[in-house]
DNA sequence: GTCTATAACGAGATAGAC
DNA sequence: GTCTATCTCGTTATAGAC
């Protein structure tokens, strides 16, 4: 399974940086050091090795979310490690790998579509309980609801991280989560 | 003039449903009814296309922001406005060319990135000089700025545009645009 | 599981006639 | 300004030897 994962992490990297249409199995081949007929033992199509991307990235975000939620106290140190997730993505220059896809979702193989869905559904549920959480326990003021509220969480993270990693711009992604958190604990 | 801008609003059309990897001159040249090397003759390289698309993206977005200012009294009709740009693109099924172009951005021909930035610019100063007016008019309540404020208001929608369209989900871009403006209104 | 070789196609782009 | 014809290259994918 060595060569699999060395596969799988050059696919995602490339994804991340270049998009499912900005890369290829040459791409892919040199930097793991094999023929790129040879990846096709591994992956028959394209779109059998998105898939296995997906799958592996919604798997290892529902492991990184059990982590914060056993080793975090409060909802806001909860709510500062997702947001360290993005920052993560963003330092080594990446856009999060369900961003990129979705911006591509209409060129996709249609049977990527709810797996894609899937790994948003995962990241809403998570936030949305983390935010009821928060709510109950008076550190957080939502007037929307969770859910929505949840929900625009994720799309302001998502836009932020397209946006400065467009303009090479850190620190507008630090001004928009700053202001992102101001407004969930601001007083209403 | 005429074919420039029937091809640039195929290209358009396209980029914004496929992105800019996603589409190609033979695309361009099937719904404008021209052979596409007729195309080099209007537009030599597919930057040159990139770069037209931008440019006139921004310049209908100038104009655009200028007419809500001149026709819209209230801050809230302003920013109800503004997201209606967003909620037209979605009804259409695109991305905003811009959001697209940021997520290719390191596959592009650098040449293309200042006017990408441009464009996220001319939306954030638009979007600071709406919320400060709403701020002093006590209608919006901001806690981190008016310029902090518009990025996060501006990569909500972006990400909103982004995950609503690749979920072909209309009601999360609903909900989550209530919850941006109620938490931009709400008290502190 | 990896290789060489190749198929089959589509991409962006150019030359030159009309 | 549009056409036909063509070039060159890169793409995904397959066949079959090792």
């Amino acid at each position: 399974m060595e060569m699999k994962d060395k596969i799988l992490d050059s696919a995602q990297k490339l994804v991340q940086q270049r998009g499912f249409n900005g890369f290829s199995y040459a791409d892919v081949a040199r930097e793991v050091g094999i023929r790129k007929a040879s990846l096709h033992h591994h992956f028959p199509a394209k779109t059998d090795l998105g898939q296995a991307l997906i799958t592996r990235y919604t798997a290892r975000l529902k492991a990184a979310l059990l982590n914060i939620a056993s080793t975090t106290k409060t909802p806001e140190q909860k709510l500062e490690a997702y947001i360290d997730i993005y920052r993560g993505v963003l330092d080594i220059k990446r856009m999060c790998l369900g961003g990129m896809l979705a911006s591509e979702a209409h060129t996709l193989d249609p049977v990527i579509l709810p797996n894609l869905e899937y790994f948003f559904t995962v990241n809403t549920e998570w936030l949305t309980a983390l935010l009821s959480e928060g709510e109950s326990k008076q550190v957080f003021n939502l007037n929307n609801g969770a859910a929505a509220q949840a929900k625009l969480l994720l799309s302001s993270l998502q836009g932020a991280l397209l946006i400065a990693r467009a303009t090479n711009d850190v620190e507008s992604f630090e001004q928009t989560t700053s202001s992102l958190i101001l407004n969930l604990m601001g007083k209403r």
